[in-house]
DNA sequence: GTAGCTCGCCAACATATGTGAGGGCCAAAT
DNA sequence: ATTTGGCCCTCACATATGTTGGCGAGCTAC
C-alpha cells in the first residue's frame, strides 16, 4: 500500500530499512476516502499532515468574489500539507477528486519520525523543494503561455508524475478532472478549456473520452508545449543525460509540429 | 547585520541563544552584491544556499520562446534556494534588483546547523511553508484577477513582508522594480503595467515616482484588491508555538532524540 | 416516463490584455 | 555638444480569452 509513496520519495533520497520502518509506522492508519470529499478547509486550525497513498486530490484557494483556483494536484504518493503543524491554520483547501487511500499523521508523530530518520528528513525536504518547483512552473505556464499549450503542459506533467510512481500511462490513463476543474487548474474558463481541448484533439495530440486521457505520441505532445521534465527533479542521477536527450528530440519534434501547423 | 533574518525567522519559531549562535555561524561570510547581478543560473549544478540579509532580488524562469516570468521576490531576511543541495541543479535563476548583503552557505554547513539546532529546523521548515503559500497566492492572483488588482495585491504583499522585517513602509518605500520587471512578476506586458499603474494613480491609491512607492492609504489599497495578510503566516501566535514545543518534548520525542544521538 | 441535474459541446458577442510603434525625458558615454 | 540607451508614457489596432446562452447526452430521483 505504501508503494507509491516509497517510489516517490526514492527519487529524493535513498531510504534505509530503518527509514522504511519509520515511514510504515507513521502512515499505519490509512483510510479510504470518497471522491469530492473535502479533507481540509481554508482557514481550518488543522494540524494534520495528509499522505495520499492512492487517488487524486487537489489544493485550492478561493477569492472573495467566489472565483476559485486549483493551485496544485495531489497525485498518488504525494504528501499534502507537509509539516503544516508549524502554521496556525490552513491557507488552502484540500479536496479529493477520486476515491483513494489516505493516511493522516499527527504532528507529534511527524516530529518523532523526523528525529529518527535522516533519510526521511532528506526525503521530505526534497519533496518540499519539488512542490516549490512545480508551483513555479505552474506560474510561468499560466502566466506566459497560450491556453492550448498550458493544458498540454499540464497533461505532460501529470503523465511524468504518474510515471514516476509507476502508474501506467502508456497509451492512456485515468483523468478524473472535469473541464471545469481543468479550467480551475490552468486559470481559464471551462468554455475556453473546451475550445483548447478541441484544438489539441484536432491536431491529434490527445483524445479525452470518458475521463480517460489518450496520448498517442507523448513526444509530440511534449514538443508541442515545450515540456522538459527537469523541474520535477525525478531520477536525479541521470538528470544530465536525460536533459540533453530531451533537447535533441525536442528540436526534432518542434520542427515536425511547425511543419504540420503551417 | 542579521537583523532582518532574525526578525523574519522569529515569525516562524522561537529561537534560543544556541539557535542564534548557529545562525550567526553559518552566515558569517556575507558579502556585498551589486544590482542586476546574476547569482544563480537556471541549470547550474549549484549547491549553495543564499541568504539575503539586505536588498531585493528575484527568482525567474525562462521559456524556450525567451519569455520570462519572475516567480517570486526575495526581500531582506529571505532565504533563497533553501536546501537546494538536495536537487541536482537549479530550476530557476536568481538575480539581484538592488545592491545588498548576501551570505552564501555551503551545504555541509547547513546540514550541521540543522542537526545542532531544533529552532533552526523549525524556522527553516516554516520559511519553506511560507514560500509555498506565497507561490500559491501568486497563482491565484495572476490567474484570477484583473491587472490593476494584481499589481495592487503585489504592492500590499511587499509592504507587509517588508514591515515584518522592520523596513519602514509608512508613507512610502523603495521600489526597485521597473515597469518591465513588474510585468514579469504579475504576468503581463509592460504596456499593460503602465496602463494599470495609471488606473491606480488616478484612483489615488498609489503614486510611483523615482523608484519609490507611495501608498497614502494602505487600508484603501488593501480593500481595493481584497488583500488579507493571513497567507503570509506572520504575526505568529506564541501560544500555538508553546503548545507544539510541549508536544515536541514528550517522552516519545526524547526517546527518539536519544536514539538518534547513539 | 419525466423532471432535474451535471457535463460536454458550440456559437455570437464583449472585453481585457498583447503588439507594434513612437515621443519625451534624463543620465551616461563620446 | 551630441549621441546613446534605458525607462516611462501613450495611441491604434489585433487577438486571446471571458460571457452569455443554448443544445443534447447521460444519469438519478421520483
Amino acid at each position: 500500500m505504501l508503494d507509491r509513496l516509497v517510489r516517490k520519495l526514492a527519487h529524493g533520497a535513498a531510504l534505509s530499512e530503518n527509514d522504511h520502518a519509520c515511514l510504515s509506522h507513521i502512515v499505519r492508519h490509512a483510510r479510504i476516502v470518497e471522491p469530492q470529499q473535502r479533507l481540509v478547509d481554508e482557514g481550518d486550525a488543522n494540524q494534520r499532515v495528509l499522505v495520499m497513498l492512492e487517488g487524486w486530490a487537489y489544493r485550492s484557494k478561493l477569492l472573495a468574489s467566489g472565483e476559485r483556483l486549483i493551485t496544485d494536484l495531489i497525485l498518488p504518493g504525494d504528501i499534502s500539507h507537509v509539516l503544516t503543524n508549524l502554521l496556525g491554520y490552513a491557507d488552502h483547501s484540500v479536496t479529493t477528486l477520486t476515491s483513494g487511500i489516505m493516511a493522516e499523521i499527527h504532528p507529534a508523530e511527524i516530529e518523532v519520525a523526523l528525529e529518527c530518520s535522516l533519510g526521511l528528513r532528506r526525503a521530505l525536504r526534497w519533496s518540499s523543494l519539488q512542490t516549490d518547483s512545480i508551483l513555479r512552473q505552474a506560474l510561468i505556464n499560466n502566466g506566459r503561455r497560450l491556453a492550448a499549450t498550458r493544458i498540454a503542459h499540464l497533461i505532460c506533467e501529470v503523465r511524468a508524475r504518474l510515471h514516476a510512481v509507476e502508474v501506467s500511462v502508456e497509451e492512456s490513463f485515468a483523468w478524473p478532472l472535469t473541464q471545469d476543474e481543468l479550467g480551475d487548474v490552468t486559470a481559464m474558463t471551462k468554455v475556453h478549456v473546451n475550445r483548447s481541448l478541441r484544438v489539441l484533439r484536432e491536431n491529434g495530440l490527445i483524445l479525452l473520452q470518458q475521463r480517460r486521457m489518450h496520448v498517442p505520441d507523448a513526444g509530440r505532445l511534449a514538443a508541442f508545449c515545450d515540456f522538459t521534465p527537469d523541474y520535477l527533479h525525478l531520477g536525479y542521477n541521470s538528470a544530465e543525460v536525460r536533459r540533453s536527450e530531451m533537447r535533441a528530440s525536442t528540436m526534432e519534434m518542434q520542427a515536425a509540429v511547425r511543419q504540420r501547423v503551417d
